[in-house]
DNA sequence: TGTACATCAGTGAACGCGCGTTCACTGATGTAC
DNA sequence: TGTACATCAGTGAACGCGCGTTCACTGATGTAC
């Protein structure tokens, strides 16, 4: 049996860690899946063998710090929750005083995180992927990200604003349009004028959730700026070619 | 090399066509293809020999009536855009003359499409998937399917109701926002009473985009139902466990 | 100060699996002469 | 009416690939006596 290639190619310049230095390789595991998946939108490419390539190191060696790896890929995302929550946080603290405007930072900076970390996003949110188990669904991190929404839509409606919807169905309805605006903008091939038209859909699903009773118009009731991705996804909603 | 198991189980029990009937196979295949993604929510377990093996024939027969997998794949998927506009279309149609009703209706029969087809709906919307490249997108059949949203909240614009956001605008934020809700439907263990959420966020989600202008409340302001899929959900959103 | 030994950090080769797909074949059925 | 031949509908075995993971090993470094 002489078919079989040369499999583990370690050794690219690495050096050996010193004796009591074993937890470093741990370290720069875990940041090679975090550069994979920054790197490739989605996580069918991420190998066991493409880590190990990108670290240096051969492949069993992932095996001295990782049981398995749905252990590894859960190590690589567990931070990445609490950087999602941090993101919105300082989004909205940017935004100033307002209510709603706290609220649509806090909807742009989910979006751009997702645009900007499409891998990670994936395997943070569609679950019933590879390597997430189900019984980890109960105490799943997603859930400090919603609360971040339902506060903002709580300051929202104690400053004035007025809900048509209750603040539990209308967390769970934004924090579902996000996921699906976001959804649609993966699918397609997404430029940055993509990623402007996904703002500006969160923004109008904002003002949809919240609305201001004093009768000033919300952020931006015109039209949608006509870009190259809104041209994209109009030629997927229009009945006819454009 | 003794170590191959059998690999392809054919003969149950089907019989070989007769002379000019070799099409009638090529039907049976691609109901088999119908049938595997409708048991399974995924499309992972869709493999060459799980269909073969579903028809009763061996792998390589396939290859007789489809060049390669994409091909059985998408002449599977064809057919179930049309049947989900036909199935928006005629639930519209029950749903009487209130523009906004129909409009529920339509987004109600989108949501059931995708809960009760979860693999077919994966594939048919979760594009850069194996098996459908990018050059389709132009002419993805998708667009049928929003365009019947649009022409929905046309009628409601037409009857009085006010749309806070442009149609088109509007279109897209339905269209993701119904995408965002079934994807966490899919995500979570699924039962009826999860279905029951989806379809009232879908409720919610319609009528903060068609709003009746005439001060009578939309369909259900109140609180949701309280479901065993509620809480599942709840259970993610919430910021302490329940 | 030397040396046997334990431990650490890591490697190369391979296993077993499932996948899409190819290839040479087989047997039944129709058709031309 | 018989028979050679083409075609059709399909099969069994295997190829080559990539995957997660295992296993026996190697060489450097620290430590006990």
């Amino acid at each position: 049996m002489e078919t079989r290639p040369k499999d583990t190619g370690a050794g690219n310049g690495r050096e050996r860690s010193q004796r009591g230095q074993g937890a470093q390789l741990r370290r720069e595991i875990v940041a090679a899946v975090q550069h994979l998946l920054a790197e490739w939108g989605s996580a069918d490419k991420l190998t066991m063998r493409a880590v190990a390539k990108e670290v240096g190191i051969s492949a069993p060696s992932i095996y001295l710090h990782f049981a398995d790896k749905t252990e590894l890929v859960w190590a690589a995302l567990a931070d990445r929750y609490d950087e999602l929550v941090a993101q919105m946080a300082a989004a909205e603290a940017r935004a100033g005083t307002d209510a709603r405007n706290g609220l649509r930072a806090q909807a742009h900076a989910y979006c751009l995180f997702a645009m900007n970390n499409p891998g990670h996003y994936r395997l943070m949110f569609e679950v019933r992927q590879p390597t997430v188990e189900p019984s980890r669904i109960s105490g799943h991190p997603a859930r400090h990200v919603s609360a971040s929404f339902r506060a903002a839509l709580h300051r929202c409606r104690e400053t004035g604003y007025t809900l048509p919807l209750p603040i539990e169905q209308a967390a769970q309805t934004l924090w579902a349009a996000l996921h699906g605006m976001v959804a649609l903008h993966h699918s397609l091939y997404h430029d940055e004028s993509s990623e402007t038209l996904t703002l500006h859909l969160a923004d109008g699903m904002v003002d949809s959730l919240v609305v201001d009773p004093s009768g000033m118009p919300s952020h931006s009731p015109t039209a949608a700026p006509e870009t190259e991705a809104s041209r994209l996804i109009r030629g997927l909603l229009s009945p006819t070619q454009p």
